[in-house]
DNA sequence: TAGACCCAATCC
DNA sequence: GATTGGGTCTAC
């Protein structure tokens, strides 16, 4: 009899730690291997920690340990699902966001692996069915049989849906001349890019390449402005590694947004490359995954949670657009890409390199004090000059178009030439939908979500109010619920709105939009880049996401309708934000031989966020908030930790958050400065009331087991949770 | 995390 | 006396 170790698939701090079952079956066992469970009640996924053999009976067993083991239901995998390499990886993440141990795993893996029931219900291995000889003969076969057989002869094999005639396979089949072969099939198609030879390398591009091959330092922050071509670094880089039978993990923010990296990277390097982002169907994420773990991929390319990517012998790992807000995951285990590939690049003894324009503060600074080995690429490649900017000051009315609330005089007068001279333009509006908000003219009611408690966005497009938080939707009503009252009124503006603007004032303008609706629909971001790209279109209206890394060689002007709308978000990170959305913007703006311009629209024309993004200065830029964020004691100068508290009573959500806060009061004194309780911006989560305790802190060994018992106190607490989020984006 | 269990409130 | 709703307990 073997007793089994195991974790439930439920993600609770409360439920943290090991279950025993008992096996006596014949199937493999073993530490990563999925089992099922009964557990209280219900049937659960388990993942196996470990096995150990007992000659013990269950009652003396049940004697020793106070409760009684159950046996368990099943032996799910036949081999375990994470090597070792990853397994410890699992559990420093674990410890350093103090999330659930099986939370880690279940992110770190694809679905249809997860150790979760739902993987049940995934994809599973598909085949190809291949047909090959098997005993070769001619004897009593007709001409077309025959014909068949020579075929699938002088091929070796053959694809079985590609021969013509199924009812000669099978007669093949029967006689047992040949047989099949069923291999793994790959069900995500990569395009079949012809090979492309490197180009030469820029003088600075073999700087920074040399600097980087001689250095024995672990983790380089290159810092390239637009255009300055760091993609041809990372694929050299990558192609050293190879050479030296290592592999390679390049992580972008969002593949869907930047078709041409993939690309690039095809190009380069065909059948080696594996993909893994959130674009791609379960089953062809889980083909991807097991092709990787096959030791089939040597370079992998994928989103935020490749980093858990089966590869072994990692040479290198490069997280492309460092600063992207997406790396953090949002939800349990709030794991930041970033600090994961840099734990990873430890364990591999990997080098780790990030890549950006406009690197994230934190990275920066830790490039400025050393911690980081600091690379720069500083000219555009065919020295193009920056884009000619220009802030419109929305508050001065000269500047105002009677015609257009939205558009000022220079900006419309801009679009009209481009429309004129047949060059494309790109106006930024970090927002979709239509309105921002709608309300009773009568009674004064905002629509709100019943979840979140956010304003509702109302969409034109599908005439549906939107909850741009959760997934709330509901048609929009014709009267106003509270009084009865016809008249809605729709306040502030998103890309749905602009669009229509731009078809009022330019009848003849071509429009694409894209913003996150697009993701609706499968593939239909790369698609509207490619439309846009090959001209279809005068003028591409969209959110952030146009501003990311694209390469449009015939826009000339950028647009951004208004650059406050990240300014006014309550979160010290605003001012960054807005910089790095106004610098990538900007960056898009004539590219090749044609000099861009670009037009700010703003009501803070003066704020630093603004006036240096304008300039692309990013040192300016660094100096100011550096300066804003240590005398606010913010990162990098200070660590973050936030803990939410939830609960369906907002009385005892409330007092049990004042408990914590006296607690890590308490506990902490000096080490740390605690904020809040206070109420989040997004006060509610379905049915659940929220608190959040900010916690400022300089030495996070200070505080970790602080945190961990407050977690542990909280696990045992009923009526409440507690979330973690080690530092967190959100405020 | 979610089902079971307990208790009190509430119904006819 | 039965039903419903909330709060608490517990899992191997």
């Amino acid at each position: 009899m073997r007793i089994v170790e195991i974790l439930i698939e439920y993600a609770s701090h409360t439920l943290d730690r090991p279950f025993s079952y008992l096996y006596e079956g014949k199937k493999n066992i073993g530490p990563g291997f999925r089992v099922l469970v009964n557990f209280n009640h219900r049937e659960l996924m388990g993942y196996v920690l470990s096995v150990k053999s007992t000659d013990k009976t269950s009652e003396q067993l049940e004697e020793e340990s106070g409760y009684r083991l159950d046996y368990l239901v099943d032996v799910i995998d036949e081999s375990p699902l994470l090597n070792e390499d990853l397994f410890s990886l699992a559990r420093r993440v674990s410890d350093y966001y103090l999330a659930p141990f099986i939370s880690v795993l279940q992110s770190m893996l694809p679905p249809s692996l997860s150790p979760r029931k739902s993987s049940l219900k995934a994809p599973k291995i598909a085949y190809d069915q291949y047909l090959s000889i098997k005993r070769y003969s001619e004897e009593d076969l007709t001409d077309k049989q025959i014909e068949i057989l020579r075929l699938i002869k002088k091929e070796g094999k053959i694809l079985k849906r590609e021969v013509g005639s199924p009812s000669v396979v099978e007669k093949l089949l029967s006689r047992e001349l040949i047989k099949i072969l069923k291999e793994e099939k790959r069900r995500l198609l990569i395009p079949d890019y012809s090979l492309q030879k490197p180009p030469l390398l820029t003088d600075d591009q073999q700087r920074v390449i040399d600097d980087f091959s001689k250095s024995d330092d672990s983790v380089y922050l290159l810092q390239g402005i637009t255009g300055s071509g760091k993609t041809e670094v990372y694929l050299t880089l990558c192609e050293r590694e190879l050479e030296k039978g290592n592999s390679v993990l390049f992580l972008v923010p969002e593949i869907s947004l930047t078709p041409m990296m993939m690309e690039y990277f095809i190009r380069r390097f065909k059948h080696q490359v594996a993909i893994l982002h959130s674009e791609l169907t379960p089953a062809e994420k889980y083909d991807e995954y097991r092709k990787i773990a096959r030791g089939e991929a040597h370079i992998v390319i994928g989103a935020r949670s490749a980093i858990f990517a089966p590869l072994e012998k990692i040479g290198l790992i490069i997280l492309d657009e460092e600063h992207v807000e997406s790396y953090k995951q949002d939800t349990t285990p709030f794991y930041h890409a970033r600090e994961v590939s840099i734990m990873r690049g430890e364990m591999h003894k990997a080098k780790v390199l990030l890549g950006s324009a406009t690197p994230s503060l934190e990275s920066r600074a830790r490039a400025k004090n050393g911690i980081y080995h600091l690379l720069r690429l500083d000219k555009r490649i065919n020295e193009q000059k920056l884009p000619a900017t220009k802030i419109i000051n929305l508050a001065d009315y000269h500047n105002i178009d009677r015609e257009s609330y939205i558009f000022s005089l220079s900006l419309r007068d801009e679009l009209s030439k481009i429309l004129i001279s047949h060059q494309q333009a790109i106006l930024l509006i970090n927002r979709r939908g239509f309105s921002t908000s709608v309300s009773c003219r009568n009674c004064g009611y905002l629509f709100r979500c019943p979840t979140c408690g956010i304003a509702l966005t109302y969409h034109k497009g599908d005439n549906m109010l939107k909850c741009h938080h959760c997934d709330y939707v509901q048609v929009m009503p014709e009267t106003c619920p509270e009084c009865g009252s016809k008249y809605l009124m729709k306040t502030g503006f998103g890309t749905e709105r602009i669009e229509e603007e731009v078809h009022r004032l330019f009848p003849e303008a071509r429009t694409l939009r894209l913003d996150s609706d697009s993701t609706k629909v499968r593939n239909k971001i790369p698609s509207i880049i490619e439309s846009f790209r090959k001209k279809t279109a005068d003028i591409l209206i969209g959110t952030q996401m146009i501003a990311k890394g694209h390469d449009f060689p015939d826009v000339t002007l950028v647009g951004i309708v208004l650059a406050d709308i990240g300014l006014s978000m309550p979160s010290f990170r605003s001012s960054e934000r807005v910089f790095q959305l106004i610098t990538q913007a900007v960056g898009r703006s004539g590219r090749s031989d044609k000099i861009g311009k670009a037009i700010i629209q703003t009501y803070n024309p003066s704020h630093y966020a603004i006036t240096y993004g304008a300039r692309q200065d990013y040192e300016g830029f660094f100096q100011k908030e550096m300066g804003m964020r240590k005398l606010q004691n913010y990162p990098p100068y200070y660590f973050l930790a936030s803990l939410t508290i939830s609960g369906k009573k907002e009385e005892t959500v409330i007092t049990q958050t004042y408990n914590a806060v006296d607690y890590l009061n308490d506990q902490l004194g000096d080490k740390a400065v605690i904020l809040g309780p206070t109420t989040p911006y997004i006060a509610r989560d379905h049915l659940l009331f929220l608190r959040t305790i900010l916690i400022k802190y300089r030495d996070y060994s200070a505080i970790q087991e602080t945190l961990i018992k407050l977690i542990d106190l909280y696990a045992k607490k009923s009526g409440v949770n507690i979330d973690v989020n080690i530092d967190p984006y959100n405020f």
